[in-house]
DNA sequence: AAGAATGTTATGTA
DNA sequence: CTACATAACATTCT
């Protein structure tokens, strides 16, 4: 990559692509706990799995322990997209590509959510609080949901996940019910059920089992 | 210091 | 073909 160009950088799900002059494309995926590190230059010596490492004049980074780090032809990027379904901040992403999948399936939408065939990007704790958000069970089955129920988790997925990108972390309660900016929340004032203890609608225990191989989280009385 | 975790893929089973 | 449980992988944090 020495001396390189780089073109652009494209998000697709939780891959990334770099676009490389020349027609090579880097692909990243942090997976659970890459880590992007900025340091001035120049950086100190390198802590844990470091696979990656970029130097400027002023600054510098590094990319730590993520579970994709390699460089590939485009065809190569080319399958990976192919594979993974609508990603709700993509231009050119196409809901109704995913309400055809999610409406003809007998699997919970829990389940489904964590899918990245069906939708691209949403993790285990966007999956809890966009279906506490909108008051719906996790195992009822894709088939279950109507289409005004789709829409709104589409719309409440985009905006999460928007503001997840505008302020680098995970904030899926109301800013203005908190009455703090996004930036501000503390860590538990920024999500609505994921690892939460008692719900902040009706105040009953928070219950959470294994869904999809991962842990959920849910108010049992108001989600339905 | 064992185990869970903001994850994905391969594999076996039904 | 779909669905889904399980294991493997690999790093960090508590």
């Amino acid at each position: 990559m020495n001396g390189g160009v780089l073109e652009r950088v494209e998000a697709y799900g939780k891959h990334l692509f770099y676009w490389w002059e020349g027609s090579l494309v880097l692909h990243v995926h942090l997976g659970l706990y890459g880590r992007f590190q900025n340091h001035r230059s120049p950086p100190p010596d390198p802590r844990g799995a470091v696979r990656l490492r970029v130097i400027g004049s002023q600054h510098a980074f590094d990319l730590n322990g993520p579970a994709a780090c390699e460089v590939m032809q485009p065809a190569d990027r080319d399958r990976i997209a192919a594979r993974l379904g609508q990603d709700p901040l993509r231009k050119d992403a196409d809901p109704d590509v995913a309400w055809d999948r999610i409406r003809r399936s007998r699997t919970a939408i829990g389940t489904l959510l964590l899918n990245q065939s069906v939708i691209a990007g949403v993790g285990n704790v966007f999956r809890s609080d966009v279906l506490h958000a909108l008051k719906i069970h996790p195992e009822r089955p894709g088939q279950s949901l109507d289409r005004t129920q789709f829409d709104q988790l589409w719309q409440t997925l985009q905006r999460m996940l928007r503001t997840g990108v505008k302020y680098n972390r995970i904030v899926t309660a109301d800013p203005v019910e908190v009455g703090k900016t996004p930036g501000r929340m503390r860590r538990e004032e920024r999500l609505l059920v994921y690892k939460k203890h008692s719900c902040h609608n009706c105040g009953q225990a928070i219950d959470s089992w294994k869904l999809g191989a991962r842990t959920i989280y849910a108010c049992q009385r108001c989600q339905t």
